[in-house]
DNA sequence: GATGAATGAGTCTTCATTCAT
DNA sequence: AATGAATGAAGACTCATTCAT
């Protein structure tokens, strides 16, 4: 029989990989059986066998693949809000972030909780998402540099301090939205805002759309 | 063997509890098998049974007894911090999370990213934990009104957005250093802090440009 | 401590033999566990085993002293029916059994059958009960020697057939009481009565009450 | 293995059957384990269970399909007896169920006890037995109107009564077989014969008197 | 290359029985 | 004598993985 062509190869891996997700999802990393991922792929054992050597193999890429699409993302919106003042910048990326998902249907939020978990017991998948946060963190350390220079945050913040905390907040949310269900991008950036020098937007009301390239939308019922 | 005291039934099951959470901790949730757990306890299996009807019966058990030590905890910071500026008081609670174990040698933030997966699929776990987590924000939001009062943040800040933005950084926080294991309560207080309008403390300015930005040992000896 | 009286020790035994027999008609004998008997009997799991050495000790007693009860009962309607033509005699006999509960509320019929399966694999249990059936095939030996002194049945009959016969239909009764359910005396002795040269029952409809001393109240809902 | 012809699967599943029969005949159907199954087939666990989805599913598939086998072997014995007289008729039902092996070397009237047990105890079970249990005393009704159109038995006879006690002397026989074990299908005709107008078989009388009656060994040169 | 039936070690759980108090 | 907590050997069932076809 002929070879598989590399195309048709790398499309059956993504379709096992959305059956993964789609199964991971729904019934968590260990409660989900082999089985489970092989019928919703709709290929047969040896098959699925054929691209991932074991299931710790196909977790270990799920969350990689996750992962590395999730980078793409965040490559785009941190340039994008390379300018903006602090609590703008992390809305938007907490807004993206919320809005993120890798594969349709699938909720990043949720699945980072697992990857997280996971990512306790398996040395492979821990340093491979260390890696990730660590270059993520190390963007929004230049993200917090150009705060610095342009004079948002205290002159003499150590970068790597606000990088931290910028990250715990972006992490957190995610947390909170997963468990508690109830927050939103702009609830973290107005809190945020809360803090900071920095005037409340004079914009709120009139302006909404222009303010964020992100979806808004939602800020209607605000106002305690 | 009549009938056992209350004080020693209580005991037993502690002593099981601790078992559990020292398997949980070091081999996640699922991968943990009651066997692992029935030998760490020393007793016998229909012992264990004794105590906790089902595996899930018993991390039902295991994660609502952390989060109630949790609470507990909480509650005492909360009291000490409630005059403290934002970045100083989130500061004192992210420190005591961090050393906080509800039982020696356990690692609260590895535990609760445990905790966290599993609630994706538990739905009683999930509703503990939320009710867990609504309560705690609440807390936050009452520190947040005296922020308010007190002029420490905007006059116009909206209580729960402050109040969700302050939980997602405590949560993150958890996530950060479970994951990447670098952060201290330090750096996310200094983080914070160069957010605000909050003064500098006093002792910082000097060092905090030298500071090297992933080795954070250092700081240790730093007065807080 | 003092030793318990024999009669009370007796009392006792009762009790738990009859938290037994409630068991097992309701749950079969093994799926009934020593704990349901425990539970049901009120004792604790030592007083339990101090009467019976092991749960296959108990079910063999249990079967026992039903047997045993039922043998004084039959007994006393073989004596009744000493006289009577053979269909009578039969549906006589069947209707006590019916009737028949060696303690209140149990259906000596499915207990019955629950006794015979497990005779298939209890040896001595088996031997038993061969002796008990074999003694009462005896006594209906004997009936059927009356019958055919009186000119009841053939006067060539092979005693020992009648009785096999006789006590097949009896037993044939128990099953299809307790598997169908549709089944009562009165069916069987005028099935049986159909078969023979004995006249139907002139009374059938005038002095119901006075024919047979059972009850046959059921009786009126005949005629096909 | 690609995917196995319907033959073999059906081949596979009496293989398990067979092996289970074999077990639950020897030790009773809660006695037996899985396991002794699982070897006795042949097999291994996971294809045992690839059959059936449990130990109760086995079950009552295998009660199930015994009852389906005698199902067929009746309805043919029932069709050469049509027209037989009554004693004869039966005898020569009894005679079929005695010689009866749904599969080689196992006893029906052993198997029909654990089943009739187990049916206390299984809705399913039961259900199914009372259907078939129904239909064969249907059978008998139409038998038993034959013998009253030829005058065989009393023509104003009941005959959903007959029925009820024909089914009752076969059924009874299959216990007193199973539990005594010295009864054949002869004592029962020859018994049930004793009881009727219908003449002794010719070749009987001469020595009927002289048979032991425990030992019925030397019946069976007796032509039927 | 693909299939899916088969494997069998491993999981959770039960329960007859014992024995320290 | 009585209690009931503890034992631990099974038992039913699962599921990641393999390999004959």
């Amino acid at each position: 029989m002929p070879k598989i062509s590399d195309q048709k190869r790398a499309a059956r891996r993504d379709q096992i990989l959305d059956a993964a997700w789609s199964c991971f999802q729904r019934q968590g990393l260990h409660a989900t059986t082999m089985d489970d991922i092989i019928r919703a792929s709709g290929l047969s054992a040896g098959a699925v066998y054929g691209y991932f050597a074991s299931k710790e193999d196909l977790i270990l890429a799920a969350v990689t693949t996750s992962l590395s699409n999730l980078q793409v993302m965040l490559t785009s919106v941190l340039a994008c809000v390379a300018d903006k003042p602090p609590a703008r910048a992390v809305e938007d990326i907490v807004s993206r972030i919320d809005a993120f998902t890798s594969r349709k249907g699938f909720d990043l939020k949720r699945i980072a909780l697992l990857g997280w978990s996971e990512a306790q017991r398996n040395p492979k998948l821990r340093t491979t998402m260390q890696a990730f946060y660590l270059t993520f963190r190390n963007e929004l350390k230049k993200l917090a540099e150009n705060w610095r220079d342009s004079g948002q945050i205290s002159a003499s913040a150590n970068l790597n301090d606000v990088a931290k905390a910028t990250l715990a907040i972006v992490l957190g949310f995610v947390v909170e939205a997963a468990i508690i269900g109830d927050v939103e991008a702009t609830s973290i950036g107005d809190g945020l805002r809360a803090f900071s020098i920095e005037p409340l937007r004079p914009d709120k009301d009139s302006s909404a759309a222009k303010t964020s390239s992100f979806n808004l939308a939602e800020r209607k019922s605000r106002k305690r």
